[in-house]
DNA sequence: CGGAATCCACCACGATACTG
DNA sequence: CAGTATCGTGGTGGATTCCG
């Protein structure tokens, strides 16, 4: 405990990012993972196209690449049976599991989307008028 | 508490999407948007080259389209001081401080990055096996 | 200082095949 | 069924320049 340690250094924080949660918002909240996530915590294990027909605007290889990704971090995990015709299935793990209480919080913030939208529209209404001084 | 609310419906969930998050993902969790209301919500309000420095990777470009967007969504009030040189001021607002927990949650999860690393690494190991099988 | 405007590069995503 | 392969594109972000 000497004082040797870090020596309280710049404030200028991490090079990356002024922000200590933005690893973990590029694993959990990349495009598609969310409601690839949430359909196998809420509704459990499915199969390839269980998951593209309950997704239903993704595309086999668009979800392909996402529960690729997804399985390598650890997040869902893949079952080959090697049967005819093949089947596989699709099942959270139990690191993806963990995340269950974060969406429910942000299920939860759902209710101030219509704080939002009302923004929305009164800047709208506001920034016609060019040169947005003031 | 009666059976005429919603009449069960098709569980094929939304046309959209298979998540009722993701409305509020795209708000909250699109590019940049973390840290600076991070930084904000942290650090309280900023100039415009303050946040450009804090977060030190952002162009002023992007920056000024996501402060915008954030601004219409709601989420930051910007002020706007009419001196000689002018400044203006980025602070968050009460609907984005109530973000908050949701931030410290996901904060919290961070624990978590180091299993994360642990199975891609796993992940890369076994899959030079192609075919990836099993 | 706090941007706006312009140009450009990249690649993530979609569409459309095809296969073990 | 559960993908892979290939191709094409648009939209996002970066670099640069200029302005009130």
């Amino acid at each position: 405990m000497t004082n040797d340690t870090i020596p309280a250094a710049r404030i200028d924080v991490a090079p990356e990012e002024a922000c200590p949660i933005t690893p973990v918002v590029g694993i959990v909240f990349s495009r598609w993972t969310t409601p690839i996530l949430w359909v196998l915590n809420e509704y459990g294990r499915h199969r390839f196209v269980e998951l593209e027909r309950r997704i239903a605007t993704i595309t086999p290889k668009v979800l392909t690449e996402r529960l690729r990704q997804l399985e390598r971090d650890g997040l869902v995990v893949r079952t080959y049976h090697p049967e005819v015709p093949p089947r596989v299935e699709y099942e959270i793990s139990e690191l993806g599991r963990s995340l269950a209480p974060l969406f429910a919080s942000l299920a939860g913030w759902s209710i101030n989307l219509g704080k939002v939208e009302q923004a929305r529209l009164d800047y709208d209404a506001r920034e016609p008028v060019r040169g947005r001084r003031t």
